[in-house]
DNA sequence: ATGTTGACTATGTCCGACAATTTCGGGAGG
DNA sequence: CCTCCCGAAATTGTCGGACATAGTCAACAT
């Protein structure tokens, strides 16, 4: 169960195509983009299968529609976007932006689940970190079970936008990363880190927990950016 | 011109059916909303418009859809959810939530744009912070300058990621607060302190600006606070 | 007991049509 | 020549139906 999957084909071709109209004509935040029944036309694809697909860049406040007016972008994506799927390059710089908007998001999140996580909550970190260090040191995939422990926390916040936001940022990681390179269980240099990072939180040391939090997210963006730089060189 | 609007009627209906739904039969994280064609029916919708309200959580992160096997809640949304139009009820904790998400995000943004913004990017800075005390001062309404104010500043940070996530948070704040209660103004308390936090960035001291956009978002939140009491008084 | 097939379900896509709204140009009047 | 008003065109919003594609599950045959 892959909790986060990729667009359709047929919407990924849209958002290729926008991105490249955007590109080629270097259009930036107020510009009008083509309308829908042109752009269907032009792909060879329905209008629905194209109004879809510009529905989840207005959901993620990108682009705004108005009826009657046109559709138009909301804000700057120039330089290649980054927040969905690139089919064919992959940018260094796409990596690190991702993971610069989770760090702050990511901190705060166990900061706040120190401080706030009631016993069961507690309890159920410290299972499923239990779990994730079994299922390391047993040589399996330990990426589901990562997954769930990381969504403990963003539960024990109480506040379910931290998780929401960070899904939405896997995902975007996921598209541009995981795709071309199969899976590479990255940040394996992390995962001893889990153990104190959820006995700080089970503790309520919210600081020492933030701390652990960054040190984790480093090892991620180093292990990132070794790989990038592997692809470049090949 | 206004930047963030709400979505439309028919698509806020199918939301809070949702919403109701998903409240009333406690359906957590992993269970199965209802299929389309049902809730086309029973709300007296089209299928196209029941799947575009719903491609918009799935752009969030909320739902994921599989074809064939119905489509499934992907994280917990319990006691309400905040990230969508609450027609009627107003929850203060949906402010404080949307403000606690939104935090280090802003924060870590300053900090970055003090850092990395170019000599283009800090004039357009200082220039919006002058245009903002303007119309302070003349008493008019200054949100739209604001708006581009703070939009200038994520753009600093080289990083598109930053304002694409603040403006959906700024947009569910738009849902929750400002449609009940008309054109608040919030934050006003929060203005004399942008001529510093500008004046911080310029200068590229990236601790002062962190520190003087942390009581900005004190003073909204204080602000904030003080509202839904008023309104819960009521 | 087990493996396979087939019906059923649900999403993905397409088409055509009309409604609602904004935009823009052209014509009447000053 | 300029201004104001109106109507046509453009564009998104919604609807209904249809078929394709893929997952689910139970009945069936081995």
């Amino acid at each position: 169960m892959d909790p986060i999957a990729p667009a359709s084909h047929k919407q990924r071709q849209v958002m290729d195509a926008l991105l490249e109209i955007i590109d080629s004509e270097s259009l930036g935040a107020g510009d009008r983009l083509p309308a829908e029944v042109d752009l269907a036309r032009r792909l060879g694809l329905g209008r629905g299968t194209v109004r879809e697909a510009i529905k989840s860049w207005e959901a993620m406040g990108i682009v705004t529609r108005n009826k009657g007016a046109g559709t138009v972008l909301a804000t700057d994506i120039s330089g290649h976007a980054l927040q969905l799927p690139l089919s064919v390059t992959l940018e260094a710089q796409s990596l690190a932006r991702t993971l610069a908007v989770r760090r702050p998001l990511e901190i705060e999140a166990v900061r706040i689940a120190a401080r706030h996580a009631d016993e069961r909550q507690r309890h159920e970190i410290r299972g499923l970190m239990l779990e994730l260090m079994a299922v390391y040191e047993a040589g399996e995939d330990w990426r589901a079970v990562d997954h769930r422990f990381h969504a403990a926390i963003h539960a024990a916040t109480g506040n379910p936008l931290f998780g929401q936001l960070i899904n939405q940022l896997l995902r975007a990681f996921h598209d541009i990363y995981e795709a071309p390179f199969g899976q590479p269980q990255l940040g394996h240099a992390s995962l001893p880190l889990h153990r104190p990072l959820a006995e700080a939180i089970v503790a309520g040391d919210a600081e020492t927990a933030a701390d652990l939090m960054t040190r984790i997210l480093d090892e991620v963006a180093a292990a990132a950016a070794a790989v990038t730089f592997r692809e470049e060189q090949a």
